[in-house]
DNA sequence: TTGACATGTCGTTACATTAAGATGTATACA
DNA sequence: TGTATACATCTTAATGTAACGACATGTCAA
């Protein structure tokens, strides 16, 4: 018998599930690790992940809809930074393939 | 300009991505926490999540497919225990709020 | 004001994921 | 044997997600 009440409640993991998902994806896994250096343009991250930038608004769009990335206007240009420092500790899983190491 | 060349090139993000959506699913985050402590069988995870044993069994299947997770059969039993250390560190990362802090 | 540029939104299509019930397989025990 | 238990697999339907082209919005500069 495993006891549910030590353990975090189906609500929480509810929403690290959405985080979790929203994170996983390719691109959107490259756009947060340039943003972790430093503040980026879309039509910047759209070329590092070799997509259209439309495309790469949509995805900044999810991050940022998450709270995980937020942005800034200057002139033409829209730069998004990144707002939830847990990320680069999640990246830090990702780079050092503590995940999936094949 | 960004320079790619520097980051972790698109297959291994593939790769991340597809480990990081395995997870990212409150009954597996579940299933995960309640391994890291020590290995259960099907019923009792299938029991503290709330869902039909078929289910969990398919949750488990998805785990183990990517290595993440093994089992071990006990007679009519099936015992599954983590096979991925670095899934502690994950679940840490959910645990303390570190993301989708609400 | 007009045109070019940067970004965002919409609608469609294709594909993946999830849940659920039914059925199948392996093991223990009477 | 046969029956119950414990898991696994298959099928189907519903839902979610990704990619794409077309179009819309907002800004600058001539």
């Amino acid at each position: 018998m495993i006891e549910t009440a030590e353990l975090l409640d189906m609500a929480a993991l509810e929403k690290a599930a959405e985080c979790l998902r929203t994170i996983a994806h390719p691109c959107r896994l490259r756009i947060i690790e340039i943003l972790l250096t430093e503040e980026r343009s879309v039509g910047e991250l759209a070329e590092a992940c070799g997509i259209p930038s439309h495309m790469a608004s949509e995805h900044l769009r999810l991050l940022k809809d998450r709270g995980l990335l937020r942005s800034r206007r200057d002139g033409r240009k829209i730069y998004y930074e990144v707002a939830e420092p847990a990320l680069a500790m999640i990246m830090n899983c990702v780079g050092k393939k503590f995940i999936c190491k094949d």
